[in-house]
DNA sequence: TTAAAGTGATATATCGGTAAACCAAAGGCG
DNA sequence: CGCCTTTGGTTTACCGATATATCACTTTAA
């Protein structure tokens, strides 16, 4: 069917090796004559030749792709629903990896019995884990994944330290927005989460929140965390009876959601009460108001995540392999002075 | 390294090629002794034997994987840019390639010299080419692409229809969307669209919209065709001359963007101007007012690609490989009759 | 003059799985 | 008993690329 490299040295009158040495060899190190390579060359052109990528992938044990595996089991998550967030991540990890050759292909939901197979399959080279749940079961197939792999959201504390990580530095980030809120006045500060228990990424969030707060000397309680049920009724009337002078959120979408439920609640945003979310995307901008908002480098955190991979991959001695990425803090119009508050 | 053919055959005392017929092979048509079988499986379950896909694609001169080529060259497209729409596209072609037992593979702009040499590398067994773009470079490109491909976006006018395509119901979406103004009493309705000669989706939609117009006897002239810069100053500017009573965005992106300069030229939406965009995901839920849309079925675009896809791979007659997925429509708050227009 | 070194290529083996051809032993039947 | 069929396997070959070992033929140096 297609041209192989036999073919090639057959009309090249040559043998297929001097065909792979000269297409695909540093031509400095091999000994082939000029003009041989020339001709080979020209006769590849030729015939459009190209080389069978499987072919050599099996030769080589290798297969120059990644897997993202992202939501697994029952959370399934699909690209479109938290979009902005994951497609940010994508993007951070297609770019990365190409630049190593690499492609990047979807794992999504199960694949298979367990998603580690796909590695001793020999399918992927390595995979990128991608989910906002890492209890339970998940816990358990990560620990059990035949390496190289990649957690993200993950940090040193997990899994006994023994599985590469990258995770944003909420601390950093969280530490930055209630600062900014203090220092316009603000001391009752809540934070809203929706309410899942295997939502690791939020709950962690929401303990350093409370961290931040006791070290801050900042008044902290129950009533200070609010969860946020997928129907947004309940939301609505936390948000009417706290008081609360200003509100993190753990996600950008919960943010929107925020804002959405105050102004049904009848409170305007900034004036009642100031709103700070978690991402930062574009999606910030389109609200109304535009969204303060602590900024996740999600394009770095998937390229960082490729770069460790990567070093698994190579078996490169890895310096450090749970890293921590900066945050930013972008304020919009979403926050303000106390003074204005009337409550 | 990992456990293969050879060593559970080796443990069971068999052929490697026993171990193939009793694991991959219909145990009926195979001529294998129950307890033969019996013992070769729990073996190969003992030793945790996985099957080499890379091994077997290889044989199989397969890859059981696609590749969706987004964003050729200049365009570059990103996942994280229009990713809403992106994003619904791929979920829907990883759903339904799934269900084939086939994964799919990002190609971020150019792979190499020529997207269509993926295939031919024999990486992926087929291309799904997602574009806004279909003129100039990329019309060659496809062209010479070695098939199996599915243009998104595409018609059976394209290509001399010898390329796979699937394509929205623009004439049924359009038709309803002005059919809809016109019954809450518009005459003069406007399209806007991003200023880019490239943007083949666009133009093709602000055609049809003429197209219509004309069919109803609705007054058009160039000035029913607005273009936005990626500087919306202008935009603002149109929408404050106009005499438009509505507009139809040709994305849900450039409706987002409609509302904002409308809001920022002073005008109410929709008592001052009704806006309809084109796409319709959750995103138009979310914004002020929330906004009235063609609804595209991004999902079954993507699944009907890779059905598309998947009949050329297996070499089966194909009834139609044009196909045409209808719009469905969403009245939502950013249309009302014309009566309250104060102009 | 002869051994050592250099040059330009070829032959071979292998990655793991599997289809196709082949074969030995047991059972069936006139 | 001798011949045919069935059963339960084994042997072989191949997919395409490429690393390694090998080889024939020069050229150079002692």
């Amino acid at each position: 069917m297609a041209v192989t490299m036999r073919d090639v040295a057959a009309r090249a009158g040559v043998t297929p090796t001097v065909v792979s040495r000269v297409l695909h060899n540093k031509a400095s190190t091999v000994r082939v004559s000029a003009a041989t390579a020339e001709r080979v060359r020209s006769i590849a052109k030729e015939m459009k030749y190209r080389v069978n990528v499987t072919a050599r992938n099996f030769r080589d044990q290798q297969t120059m792709m990644i897997g993202i595996l992202h939501g697994v089991g029952f959370e399934r998550q699909r690209l479109s629903e938290g979009s902005r967030y994951f497609a940010c991540l994508v993007d951070g990890i297609v770019d990365r990896a190409f630049h190593y050759g690499y492609s990047v292909t979807f794992c999504p939901g199960l694949m298979g019995e367990n998603p580690g197979q796909a590695v001793s399959d020999g399918r992927f080279d390595g995979l990128i884990w991608y989910s906002t749940d890492l209890t339970g079961r998940n816990t358990e197939l990560i620990q059990n994944c035949i390496s190289p792999l990649v957690v993200i959201h993950s940090n040193e504390n997990d899994f006994e330290g023994k599985v590469a990580s990258v995770i944003c530095d909420n601390y950093g980030g969280l530490s930055q927005a209630i600062d900014h809120l203090v220092g316009l006045g603000h001391r009752d500060i809540g934070f809203v989460l929706e309410r899942r228990e295997t939502f690791s990424e939020a709950l962690e969030r929401a303990r350093i929140f409370e961290q931040i707060l006791k070290e801050r000397n900042l008044p902290f309680s129950t009533a200070s965390i609010i969860y946020a049920e997928l129907d947004l009724t309940g939301l609505r009337n936390e948000l009417r009876k706290t008081k609360c002078t200003a509100v993190l959120a753990s996600s950008e979408t919960l943010a929107a959601d925020v804002l959405k439920c105050a102004a049904e609640a009848g409170l305007s945003v900034p004036n009642d009460i100031s709103v700070i979310g978690f991402d930062s995307t574009e999606y910030c901008e389109g609200l109304t108001p535009k969204l303060t908002s602590i900024y996740q480098p999600l394009q770095r955190i998937g390229s960082a995540a490729v770069d460790l991979l990567m070093a698994q991959i190579s078996d490169l001695p890895l310096v450090n392999k749970h890293l921590v990425i900066p945050c930013g803090f972008d304020i919009r119009q979403s926050t303000t002075s106390n003074r204005n508050n009337q409550k």
